[in-house]
DNA sequence: AAGATAGTCAACCGCACTCAC
DNA sequence: CGTGAGTGCGGTTGACTATCT
């Protein structure tokens, strides 16, 4: 539109920070005669400024009903779900927080939330788990797929022969990934970095699951099907993103509203997981894949060997072969009551599944 | 103790929207 | 319908403070 600046900037107005006397005129002056016209307010009210400036310091600091000091922890959790549901709409998101600003908000998002929620792990802008993350996923996956097609496995193909090693990794490629997901619910297998091919340590997972987030397991297949593993368009995850479990959005008519999520929540979590797997090194060796010495992980819970793991988490249980594991692990998938899905996600890593990595 | 660096937050800038003319 | 004034909004800046070296 090309219009001119709300001040003539040649006309030499104030800027910067606002003198307590400036302060002063400015709340008298709308305290006396309502904040109507703020071009014109500014020679009404005696004030060299102009008068965006007026607006900015009245909505942002002069207000007698701005709220100041310390966000607290609910307003911290309505600010992420807020900001995951509306992105950077800071005064849609100041208005569900009386007292408090737009700019305000802003500031502190980007001072302290962003951090806290890349600390934790998650990507500010998306509030999905971060690229980085994903690696020990991909990493496991590529080691999945190395599997299938690298010759130095020798003629033999893991997949086509159905071993234990193949489902030691199958499950080790759940267990990343709903640790990513419920990295509450789902305990580290052991305190080294569990990422087989990167000895780097991981970020915190602990830390995830803060106040802010109130983290219960998220619906799994939205979470799945959003940008995780199927880039394809999931329906359900299309009309409800659960970006935290409380807060739904409607995105066709980008209205909130609150799905009975405990219910959802009361499922998944009678679904209990069974013992968390480890293989060692030695496992891995005298696999009848012969797996190739320069394939061998040399570190993360693929590796980690009964003696050196530290299994001692509520509700991992510690089992001396893998068979066991697979057992259990077995009945889960064939329980009535286990959520399909990871039948489904265990047939998208067999070799008769669809092409791709997946 | 002094300089460097990082963190915080008020304020500015410019674009976009609404509405009156 | 087009134009411009008024306003709102989000990104960015820069001054100030705290912490580190």
């Amino acid at each position: 539109m090309g219009r001119s600046p709300c001040c003539d900037q040649d006309k030499g107005v104030k800027k910067g920070p606002w003198m307590p006397e400036e302060d002063d005129k400015l709340t008298a002056y709308i305290n006396k005669n309502g904040n109507g016209n703020w071009r014109s307010l500014p020679k009404l009210a005696g004030l060299n400024r102009c008068g965006k400036s007026c607006r900015l310091r009245w909505m942002n600091y002069l207000r007698p009903d701005i709220r100041r000091g310390q966000f607290s922890d609910e307003e911290e959790s309505t600010i992420v779900r807020l900001h995951a549901l509306l992105g950077n709409k800071w005064s849609k998101i100041a208005s569900h927080l009386p007292g408090r600003t737009d700019n305000e908000i802003k500031n502190y998002w980007n001072t302290h939330m962003r951090k806290k929620l890349l600390q934790m792990g998650i990507d500010p802008t998306t509030h999905e788990p971060r690229t980085n993350d994903l690696n020990p996923i991909l990493d496991v996956t590529q080691m999945l797929e190395a599997a299938i097609s690298n010759g130095q496995f020798g003629n033999s193909n893991l997949f086509n022969n159905n071993t234990a090693l193949e489902d030691l990794l199958k499950l080790q490629l759940i267990h990343k990934m709903l640790q990513i997901i419920t990295p509450k619910a789902i305990p580290n297998i052991s305190n080294s970095n569990t990422n087989p091919l990167n000895p780097k340590p991981e970020p915190v997972a602990s830390s995830f699951n803060t106040n802010l987030v109130n983290l219960k397991p998220e619906p799994v297949v939205s979470s799945f099907n959003t940008n995780l593993v199927n880039p394809k368009p999931d329906p359900v995850a299309g009309q409800l993103n659960a970006i935290d479990p409380h807060v739904f959005i409607n995105q066709s008519t980008n209205e909130d509203f609150m799905p009975s999520f405990e219910d959802n929540w009361d499922g998944f979590k009678d679904n209990q997981l069974p013992g968390l797997v480890t293989v060692s090194q030695e496992d891995m060796k005298s696999s009848k894949h012969g797996y190739h010495s320069d394939q061998i992980p040399t570190s993360g819970s693929v590796s980690v060997t009964p003696e050196t793991s530290d299994l001692n988490h509520p509700g991992t249980t510690q089992h001396s072969s893998g068979s066991d594991v697979l057992g259990d692990w077995e009945k889960f998938l064939d329980d009535e009551t286990s959520d399909s899905c990871w039948k489904s996600f265990l047939d998208l890593t067999s070799p008769t599944s669809s092409p791709g990595p997946w």
